[in-house]
DNA sequence: GTTAGATAGTTGCATATGAAACTATTATGT
DNA sequence: ACATAATAGTTTCATATGCAACTATCTAAC
């Protein structure tokens, strides 16, 4: 007893899911790319560093559900215009740990406002139970999709 | 008066959306690229044909949010598999009329039940007034988020 | 009717991406 | 201790992407 049989794109959830998030994520890359040459995945690494210091590559990666040469390339890409700082594992040879240096602290300060300033101006049309109720089902289905994905 | 300062990505709604967006295209993806060879895009062509056929190659790229270039190749390729059609416009020389062939019909037909239980299964640990409550808010946000590009 | 500007669609080029192979280091089994 | 397998991270290569320039057709203004 399926519910629909005809597929109707502006009806599909995942169709949905992805212009919404393509729209935001134009809107918030517009900004910090323009102000900072920061493409989405050097913004994201930058954005786990600054919350989280010290991750590794690994890390990063699994943090942001990028891809690890994505990561390695936005570090690469950061680390030379000197936005990010590289300092050896104690413990193992093979691990780098990552932070933002002086100069990634400082744009990261700069960003971070602007993006909340975003974040806060495209939820303005949801009241505080809608936004909480965007919240709890977002978890949800994370995690939904988490199990289908390794089925 | 912002309610937060700090950014922590778990928290982020554009983060958080992109994670959940591309897990389930990702899941979508895998089902009919593996069984058909078909890409995303070449997909949501398909998709948009078999709702609404005879469109030109901008109305589709209008109803996907695809850049017109990508909807060119997806065109390409699909036509180049014998899975669309291309026919002249009766009133204007430049456009072109775009439909599923049989092949692609067939295709559509397998692929169609087979999204709609990815979404079904991975919506299944949503209630009812939740799905829609989640309807109306990916409307809203949608909505909000295309003022904001243009703005 | 002719010219200037818009629009549909394609192509060239430079960049972005990801799978797979690679290097270096660490962990494990014997 | 030594061989094998696993892991962190980089590089290679083939493909995907998107902007800008292009062709062809259509529209509008005069």
């Amino acid at each position: 007893m399926p519910s629909k049989q005809r597929l109707v794109l502006d009806e599909f959830l995942p169709y949905r899911l992805s212009i919404v998030t393509n729209r935001a994520s134009a809107a918030i890359a517009l900004h910090y790319s323009k102000r900072f040459g920061l493409s989405i995945p050097e913004w994201r690494v930058m954005a786990v560093l600054g919350e989280t210091p010290g991750l590794s590559a690994r890390q990063v990666a699994e943090r942001t559900e990028m891809d690890k040469v994505q990561v390695s390339r936005a570090v690469q890409s950061l680390l030379a215009a000197k936005r990010l700082t590289r300092g050896a594992d104690k413990d193992d040879g093979r691990v780098a740990r990552l932070s933002l240096s002086e100069r990634g602290l400082a744009i990261y300060r700069e960003v971070v406002p602007l993006a909340l300033d975003l974040e806060r101006e495209f939820l303005s049309v949801l009241n505080a139970k809608e936004r909480a109720a965007l919240d709890a089902t977002l978890t949800k289905l994370s995690l939904s999709l988490n199990r289908l994905r390794k089925a």
